[in-house]
Formats: C-alpha cells, structure tokens, sequence
DNA sequence: GTCTATAGTTTGATAGAC
DNA sequence: GTCTATCAAACTATAGAC
C-alpha cells in the first residue's frame, strides 16, 4: 500500500496488493503463485525475489490488517466512555477498518487458518485476545445491568459475526459510508430490530 | 446420513460423513481424495466406485443441506404468525438446522463458493431465494411501522451472519439446547443487547 | 468394490544465466 | 530483478486386473 514517489506501487507492494485481491476473491489455497505472477505480467519465479513464499504473503496481509483492528478499537476499549457509548464507538471503529481494507480483513476473517504453523496458533491467539476486548465490554454491561444476561461470549460472537459481513456490502461509491454502516449495525445489535414505540 | 441395518454407514454415506467433517475443519480445497481414502483406510482409486467426482461431493453435502434449510424455514416464512412472532420463529428454526448439520452447515455457508460452474450460480440464487424469505418479513415488518426502516437487505444479512457462526459455539453436550441458542440469538436481534426498562 | 499402476495437471519453490 | 529451466511433490481421476 505505501506509495512510491510517481505513485507508483513498488513490486513488493504490487504483489501484495494483488494477493488481497485474488485472496478475497478466489481465497488463499485457490490462488496460485502463478495466477499472481500472470495478473502482474511476470514469471513466477520472479516473485521470489520480493517474497519469501506463500505463506509469508498471506502473514504480512493478515497480521497488517490485524494491526489495524487492534490499533483503531483498542483504544476506543480503553476509552473513558460509558459503556454503552464504548461497545457502539468499537463497533463503529471495527466497521471502518473493515471498510478501509475491504479485501484484507476478508483475508483476515476467513483465510488465516491456512496459515502454516506457527503461525496459524498465533494468531488464532491474536483474534481470540481482540474478541477479548469485546467480551469485556460486555461483560461490563453486564455487570451494570445494562445489558441482557448472556454468556458475554455468546453476545461478542454474534456481535462480531455480524459485523464480519460488512465486506459483502460496502461499496465504496455506495450510499451508506462507513460510519453509517456502523450505526446502523449497532443500532440493531444494541437496542434491536423491533422499533420501540 | 442413512442407517444400513446393523446401524453402518454403507461406504458412500462413510465418504459423504467424512467429507463433511474434512470440509469443515480444513475446507475443501485443503481435503485432498487421498485424506478420505485414509481416513477410510482405503485405497484413493476406491472412492470413485461410489462417487463421481471432488465437487459432486461438495455438491451432494450443499444441497442436501439447502434442502433442509428450505423445507425447515420456509413454511415458517409462510405461516400465519404475525411478522415479529414470524422472525422470531424463523431464526430459531434456522439455528435448529446449523445445529442438526453442524458440518454440513459450515460447508454451506463456506465452502459453496469452490463449487465448479455451473453448480455455483445455481447455488448463489438458492441463497439468494434463502435470503429473500428474510428480506420479505422485514420488508413487512418495515411496512407495519414495527421494524426500523433500514434496507431489508441490509437488516437481513445483519441477523444471517449472526445466524452462521452458531457452528463455533454450538456443541452437543453444551448447556444450550438449539432452540435457546436460536431464542437468546433473536432476542439481541429483534430487541437489542440493551436492556429495556 | 477394492486394488495396483499411472496418466496428466498443477502446485510451491529453487538454481543459475543475464 | 527478471528471466529460462526445472525439480519434487501433490493433485484429481481413470484403466484394468482380481
């Protein structure tokens, strides 16, 4: 993604930008080195001089965009806002991140468990420490009676799965931006699809 | 699926079951014909007396599991209750199949995508239909002035992708029964994490 | 219905010239 | 940094004996 001077993308990135995509699109195991090396008009041992395999490449994208899930919404988690106020800013904050890299955090979502050990159990671990940040807000709401009873588990999940499909919707030239997106979602999740009066 | 007498799978409903579980854990394309043969302790060759090919198995395993879904909702969508009671319903009755085809169920939501043409458009209309009967009782619910008036397809995959990761957390000997799970997820949905005074 | 044997592709990755 | 050439391994699927 970092530009060039001539806003030009160098190789390394031009492959890893294409690899989101393809990754997305197609996934990690049905996108070959070959593929990306056609869709870049090089051989595909080429590659090899700007990456070290595969699976290196589905790290970099992966764990980058993990970066930015924990750099955007932790600090909304350790916010001083309400409660109620925290859970819908890092629902807002977790729908912008996926809308600002819409293929990565697809990538990040469903292909990390085809990362080769061990990095795979790492960021299994990685994942389940940024649904943690949920859980806790939950678990406060919960605490302060303000939220319904739930295993906080349960509530994170639902939350977070329903925020997982924003890729499959958001358009950038599309009606709702992000922050909208956001609000909506959190609309539904925390006070319901049911109109109160 | 269907019990030979002597309570044994006959050899094709064995590939079928150990396919589901495969396609599951790993995904389709990370299951090789060679995985099943061993896990069935037979030769790879030996698998094709019973099946024609990789991707009518993962079409068998969709299908059958659409099938259920369909057959499940559907008469729910197309009852009488009125719109909320409806949803309500349908939710628990979809949670009810993702429970019952815990396996399957992931491959549907998952692994549709790797089916070859023209298998997958068939697939993506089915679940677009599958979807439409959501769409239709909030677009209802909308009308009544009783749900939000968010677009129907947004509100619809909302609640879906919440829906589809009851596989995570569903286990058989856990403490929540398919219809509490079904019931607690609805109650978020329809009425919000927040606690209503 | 299961086997051995193998055809025919495709894969990720490397060696070494330029 | 890109190329040609290629390796070694994996893949789906088939042919034909038993």
């Amino acid at each position: 993604m970092k530009l060039q001077t001539g806003e030009k993308l160098d190789r390394k990135s031009q492959i890893t930008e294409l690899a989101e995509t393809f990754f997305h699109e197609r996934g990690f195991l049905a996108t070959s080195m070959r593929d990306l090396a056609k869709g870049l008009k090089i051989e595909p041992a080429s590659l090899y001089s700007h990456i070290k395999s595969k699976d290196e490449l589905l790290w970099e994208i992966s764990n980058r965009c993990a970066g930015e899930f924990f750099a955007t919404v932790v600090p909304v988690a350790k916010s001083g806002l309400n409660t109620r106020g925290k859970l819908t800013e890092m629902i807002v904050a977790h729908v912008e991140v996926v809308c600002r890299n819409l293929r990565a955090s697809a990538v990040f979502f469903n292909e990390w468990k085809h990362l080769a050990e061990p990095r795979r159990s790492e960021y299994a671990n990685k994942r389940d420490e940024y649904e943690g940040f949920f859980r806790m807000v939950i678990a406060d709401g919960i605490r302060e009676n303000l939220f319904i009873h739930f295993d906080e588990r349960f509530s994170a999940r639902a939350i977070l799965s329903a925020l997982n499909w924003t890729h499959t919707w958001y358009r950038k030239d599309g009606e709702l931006k992000p922050r909208e997106i956001g609000e909506h979602l959190s609309k539904i999740l925390l006070d319901g699809l049911v109109r109160k009066i």
